[in-house]
DNA sequence: CTCATTAATTATCATATGATAAACAATTAG
DNA sequence: CTAATTGTTTATCATATGATAATTAATGAG
């Protein structure tokens, strides 16, 4: 819990009431290896925070199991494309590695916002930054070729070759398993 | 000006100083077809509303005019990936019709967030949208042909297809102009 | 209105990636 | 520890898209 808040002093510091407040409706899991945080097809009403372990968001397109994105420890996960429309996610949250992680009621939080402007700020901040993440992206996958991409990934993030199946980083960069492996091959002769 | 209350209201309403306090950090620009807004390599320090027009962020990328998204009436555009780290942008915004422009200038904006928190909630609800959309469009780029691609946006945005040259349209839809025509072709056999 | 410029199309060839199948390696359950 | 399952690699073939060049169409300046 001290993680946590040492994670949002980082980015928008908090009086202590509003610290309070916000561990009041936290609770903290510890997920196993492999499982899933939500069912697919239910509304997002939880935000997530890794104190330990990897988890990736992903979804089913044609029967195939495509990862949206990946996160590490101190990292904030949702599926913002529920949490902010209100319609059920076709996506799920699944866990990587065994893991702690602290989940945090998402309606009570939005009812903080009224009370502590400094929370609306922070998660303000958390997902614009999370937003210019996303929009760095986009212009990766759309102008790279496969193989720009594993590099890519090889140099900014080693950690997700190092700690994530190789089939799920795939559709990650979007491409099929096999191809990557015949990427890395490539690299190796 | 009228026209950016109406829309800030269907967002989030705003108490009448709140307006009056945004009225007095923007301002009208008629816009010739065209003509950027900023130039390349400035850090972004201004949020635009586009009361009449079209409007499309790009960059160059290894020397190619590549168009990141199109804007049309009634939205907000940014160069979010610049506005909200600070750093240079590498993206400009060209107007491509004769336009209607309202600037906001955004960090005399970022100050009234503390005085109005009425207008930080009516903002940050207007780049999670933001947001949602770009999330939405990873998908849509990563996992479908480029000719789905084309038809999607045949069947969700077709005023894109009518006001907008078919060589910004390709580099948008992560292709080249070749291919966007000889898809094109291929549809209307 | 005419000419020059820019945009769009069409054609040809090269190549990266997908699809499928099979072999090999690693992990996990019992 | 073993067998079964899951993950990874390798190989072959098919195809969508890129690169380049040439042609046609549309736009805009004078």
């Amino acid at each position: 819990m001290e993680q946590l808040f040492r994670y949002f002093s980082s980015v928008n510091p908090l009086p202590k009431e509003a610290e309070d407040a916000i561990a009041e409706i936290c609770a903290t899991l510890s997920i196993k290896k492999g499982a899933d945080l939500q069912p697919i097809g239910h509304t997002c009403r939880t935000i997530y925070f890794i104190s330990k372990g990897v988890a990736r968001i992903y979804y089913y397109k044609d029967g195939i199991d495509i990862t949206e994105n990946f996160f590490f420890e101190n990292s904030i996960i949702a599926r913002v494309e529920s949490l902010f429309t209100g319609k059920p996610s076709r996506k799920a949250i699944q866990v990587l590695e065994d893991a702690e992680i602290i989940s945090i009621n998402a309606p009570a939080l939005f009812r903080l916002y009224d009370q502590f402007p400094s929370i609306e700020r922070l998660f303000r901040k958390i997902f614009e930054a999370a937003y210019v993440d996303t929009v760095n992206r986009i212009e990766g996958i759309q102008f790279h070729t496969a193989e720009e991409r594993y590099s890519a990934l090889l140099n900014e993030a080693p950690d997700v070759l190092k700690r994530v199946p190789l089939k799920y980083i795939a559709s990650y960069l979007g491409i099929t398993q096999v191809s990557l492996s015949r990427i890395r091959g490539m690299k190796n002769v």
